[in-house]
DNA sequence: GTCTATACGGCGATAGAC
DNA sequence: GTCTATCGCCGTATAGAC
C-alpha cells in the first residue's frame, strides 16, 4: 500500500543499513580499520552519525558485519560446490584439481562479481588476511568452518600427505588468492599491460593450475623438509 | 672530543633518524598509512614532532623512506644470489627451482631476520602489496628492476613459456610470499598449532616446492587458457 | 522500533607566547 | 625550539522526535 505509492520516498530501514555497510566496506578497504572514522562512513552513506551505532553497535562490530555479509554468501556457494564435487567422485577420491576449482570458482561466478561492492570486499579480505592485527582472529572467525571442510577433502584426495604440508600449501593458496582478487593493478604495471588485474577468468584458470601443482608437489609422501636447508 | 665523553648523552642525529624509521615502520605495519599520525610516530620514537618532517619531509616521503631502507638491502642480496645462480648454470639453463631459491632465500638468511624490525617490514610489504591504493605504485617503485631480472631468468629456464603465464605465476608467488612472511598467526590458528607462522625455515622449504611446481605447470607449452572455463 | 540531535571526554593539529 | 591555549574531530552515549 504505502510501498505502492513510493516514488522519491525516504529510504527504508534496510536501504539505510545496506548503504552504511556499502560505505563502510568501500572506506575500510581503501584506508584500513584505523584510517576510517564512523563520521566518514556516515557522511559517505548520507545518514546521521549515530545511525551506524544504532544498527551495528561499536565500530569493531560494524567491521565484523561488513565482512560477514558477503562471507556468508560466498561460503554457502563454496560449500555447495565442494559437496557436489565430493558426490561426483564418490565412492572414489576427488581430484585435487576438482577441489581447488570448487574453492575458487564461486569467487567469479557470483553474478554481480564486477560490481564495486564485491571488488571492495575482495580488497578488504586481502587487507584482513595480511594484517597481523586481524588475520589470525578474523579469518578464523569467518572462514574456518568452511576451510576445515576443504582441508578434509584435500586429505581425501592426498591420502599420503602430512597434515602440516597441507596447511602450508593452503597458506600459499590463501596468499595468492587474496592478493589476486584484490585487483591492485600491480600485475598490469609489472607486465606492462600484458596481463590485466580485473581479468578474473584468466586469474582463475592460471590459479587452478598453479595451486593444484603446488599441492601435489608439497604433499608428495617423499617431499619432506629434510634436516638441512 | 664531545663524543668521547658521551655516556647517557642525547642520541645522535643518526640515532634519531633510525628511531623515527623504526617507529614509523612498526606503526605503519600495524595501522596502515592512514591510521598513523606523524605525532604518534614522534611520540613512539621519543623525538619532537617536527623532527620527522625535518629529516624526511612530508608523511608520504617518510613512508617511502621506511620501505626503501630495507628494500635496498634485500634487493642487493637477491640480485647477488640470482647472478650466482645464473653463473653456476652457465652456459646451460638455470632450473626454475634454483631461481626461486635465489628469490626467497635472502628473506631468511638476513642475520637479524628475527628482530622486530624485519618482521614489521615484512608485514608492511604485505600491506602495501595487497593495497589497491599502494600496490600498483609502490611495489613497482621499489621492486620492479629486481623482478624484471628474475622474470628474465625464468624466461631462460622456461623457454617455451608465454610471458603472460610467467607474469600470472609471479603474481601467485608474490601473494603467497608476502602473506607468509607477514607472520599473521593465521596459520597457527587454522592448523591448531601444528604449523607456526614464525617458522621461516619451514615456510621457505614448503614455498620453494609449491612455487616451483606451480611455475612449471602454468608455463607448460600446452597449458593454455582455453576459450571455455 | 527507527532515527536525529546533541553532548561528553579524549586526543591531534595549529599557531601564538615565551 | 619548546610550551601551551585553543579548536575541531574522534568514538560513543543518550534523550527525545516520530
Amino acid at each position: 500500500m504505502n510501498t505502492a505509492i513510493k516514488r522519491q520516498q525516504a529510504p527504508s530501514r534496510e536501504d539505510r543499513r545496506t548503504r552504511i555497510l556499502d560505505a563502510a566496506e568501500a572506506l575500510f578497504s581503501r584506508h584500513g580499520y584505523d584510517g576510517v572514522t564512523l563520521r566518514a562512513i556516515a557522511r559517505s552513506a548520507g545518514v546521521d552519525v549515530a545511525l551506524a551505532n544504532y544498527h551495528f553497535g561499536r565500530k569493531r562490530a560494524l567491521f565484523d558485519a561488513v565482512l560477514l555479509r558477503r562471507a556468508e554468501v560466498m561460503n554457502a556457494r563454496r560449500l555447495a560446490d565442494l559437496e557436489a564435487c565430493l558426490e561426483e567422485a564418490a565412492p572414489g577420491r576427488p581430484s585435487v584439481e576438482a577441489i581447488i576449482r570448487a574453492y575458487l570458482r564461486p569467487l567469479l561466478t557470483i553474478p554481480e562479481v564486477h560490481e564495486e561492492g564485491w571488488k571492495n570486499y575482495y580488497a578488504l579480505v586481502a587487507y584482513v588476511n595480511n594484517s597481523p592485527q586481524w588475520g589470525g582472529i578474523l579469518m578464523t572467525q569467518f572462514f574456518n568452518p568452511l576451510i576445515d571442510r576443504f582441508i578434509d577433502a584435500l586429505r581425501l584426495a592426498l591420502p599420503d600427505a602430512r597434515d602440516e604440508d597441507i596447511y602450508w600449501a593452503y597458506q600459499f593458496l590463501s596468499g595468492a588468492l587474496t592478493l589476486t582478487f584484490a585487483q591492485t593493478g600491480r600485475l598490469d604495471e609489472l607486465s606492462r599491460g600484458l596481463c590485466r588485474s580485473d581479468d578474473l577468468q584468466a586469474a582463475y584458470e592460471h590459479m587452478v593450475g598453479f595451486v593444484t601443482a603446488g599441492f601435489e608437489r608439497v604433499c608428495r609422501a617423499d617431499s619432506g623438509t629434510p634436516a638441512g636447508q
